[in-house]
DNA sequence: TTGTAGGCGTTATCAA
DNA sequence: TTGATAACGCCTACAA
């Protein structure tokens, strides 16, 4: 791989002249431009961007660091990123930490001493002390779920409300009997489960149920399963995350089941397949292109301005009401 | 943050000695190693990457790049790549090339700059002469489709033989009139059409269809409608990805089709949700695991040893019969 | 066992 | 307008 210097003795200028045409400065004289461009044409030279960052300091690159690659919330959101991002010149590396505080770390540490721009980060739960590569000055903004440090940028729906909405939904169609599993990571199962309380204790109810759970498919299959099988069973279940919605459809299904005749269903975030069902789920949107741009906005800020105070944008989530909270008997 | 110069100014000795406790090396007194350690723990030191790598010309990051994150079967590969890579202590970045040659030459281009040890790829299609990162002395491993350049390493599946055992199942179950939707991209959709065609074959049948269509679920809604809305409808229809399959389910719901009284349904690749549709989707499962894994060897093998000549390893999918192909007139 | 010094490929400062 | 040159942070001969 060609460096600079071969370019420069190429063209039989000095590196000086090579990285100014580079950097695309004024003051290179026309016809040492051209041939400085021929030779990095004729040796297929790239600048090399290890070299690059440990000299400025920066780079172009933004992480991406998930706390679950298989949940399409994720994904959906890594999309809308990467849009934006490669627009404005930037690339995006993504890591998965699979909810693992030590993973999490690692990738965070990766990422700072890789010299990224910045990083866009939905936390996984922190175990102990905060890692040391918190706040040591990179750009960080927060997705999903509340920071937990204070002082960055954070982007976060409003989860009271829309669990509110969504219980609302249900209780307005003639549910009563209505339990909630809620994502055990983190302040968006929190707060998603303190709308639902909410929105039952307006109408007077109690939940069958309000449960924190691992935010995973299995997790949600196994108490989806322990509610069912009460004696007096939930007539409607309400997920908060997509994956926790699976796997209540898992036991639903196993148990042979009606939806919404012996159960309705309901959870937060929209995929590819929840309106294929039948009857189709209904589920509180989030809406994975905003917040995913304008992760990129906020984080661009931050790096171009690391002194400005914190912004918190909350969003709002869309509900999408289909087969599975249909009114009850009819 | 404090470099290894500071660290040696702490701890009174030079920077090399710094260097030799960091890379564990024995010629270092346990008294001044303890030096050196309280200092790299006072300061809060970490190796910069970015030097380090400029200095030794290798990284313990391996990049994955894939054509689709929203693709199930490269989240689920993702995962087990990160597992396995994980293991051996290498950390996995991911690109999103969103079938965009353009934004795959970055990537790749990103990743041979950053200097990683090596790249997981499944490429997208190729427009115009090879991208200059095409194996410039890159560790490359390319996963789902064919090498698009000769001499690398390549992890597929018997394509032709699972699409052809997809659809002698269809057969055997009773259906005629079988149409096929295939990725347009890459040799996997050719493949899997040449199984598809092969099996229609020896059993004396023409197929109704046999598509080359963008791997969109959109594209795969479009065709399908096409081939519903015929006079003669298809009994049967054959998906080159789950992404297709959504498509297809999409025009069918629409339609108001019931699966498989109307029509049968059957497509490549396990996802969460497919087994939870009524009826569920047989489908032709790719082992996600074995490839992630089996493609972090090959590339830990190609990085140890860059010379000796390339694999090419080849599994076989498992068909996962269901609902929506059960024995027609049932 | 420890230290000195050169260089990985860039960019930025300072002279010329 | 151009060229020497000194860093950026690290590793590794080589010397002590």
């Amino acid at each position: 791989m060609p460096s600079i210097k071969q370019v420069a003795a190429t063209a039989g200028v000095s590196t000086a002249t090579v990285s100014r045409v580079l950097a695309n400065k004024s003051n290179v004289s026309p016809e040492v431009r051209a041939r400085v461009e021929a030779a990095i044409a004729e040796l297929g030279y790239r600048p090399n961007l290890v070299a690059r960052s440990l000299r400025s300091q920066r780079s172009n690159t933004i992480g991406l660091v998930v706390s679950d690659v298989r949940n399409p919330f994720f994904t959906e959101v890594a999309r809308a990123v990467e849009d934006a991002a490669y627009e404005r010149g930037f690339r995006v590396v993504m890591c998965n930490t699979d909810e693992d505080p030590e993973k999490e770390a690692l990738y965070l540490a990766l990422m700072r001493d890789e010299n990224v721009a910045g990083v866009i980060l939905s936390p996984a739960p922190q175990a102990g002390p905060r890692p040391s590569a918190w706040g040591h000055g990179l750009p960080l903004v927060v997705i999903d779920r509340e920071a937990p440090l204070p002082g960055l940028d954070n982007i976060v729906i409003d989860n009271r409300k829309a669990a509110a909405a969504l219980t609302a939904h249900l209780l307005q169609n003639g549910y009563r009997r209505i339990a909630g599993l809620f994502g055990a990571i983190g302040s968006t199962g929190e707060e998603r489960r303190g709308g639902f309380l909410q929105a039952l204790q307006t109408h007077g109810l109690d939940p069958v149920a309000a449960e924190y759970v691992a935010p995973r498919r299995a997790a949600g299959a196994d108490v989806a399963r322990e509610l069912l099988l009460r004696e007096v069973r939930p007539d409607a279940i309400v997920c908060g995350n997509s994956l926790l919605t699976e796997g209540a459809l898992v036991t639903i299904r196993e148990l042979g089941l009606r939806i919404p005749g012996d159960v309705a269903l309901a959870g937060f975030d929209e995929t590819s397949w929840q309106a294929l069902l039948e009857p189709a789920i209904t589920v509180l949107a989030q809406p994975t292109d905003v917040i995913g741009r304008t992760a990129i906005e906020l984080l661009m800020g931050r790096v171009a301005e690391p002194a400005v105070p914190p912004s918190r944008v909350v969003l709002d989530g869309a509900l999408i009401a289909r087969g599975s909270t249909a009114p009850r008997g009819s």
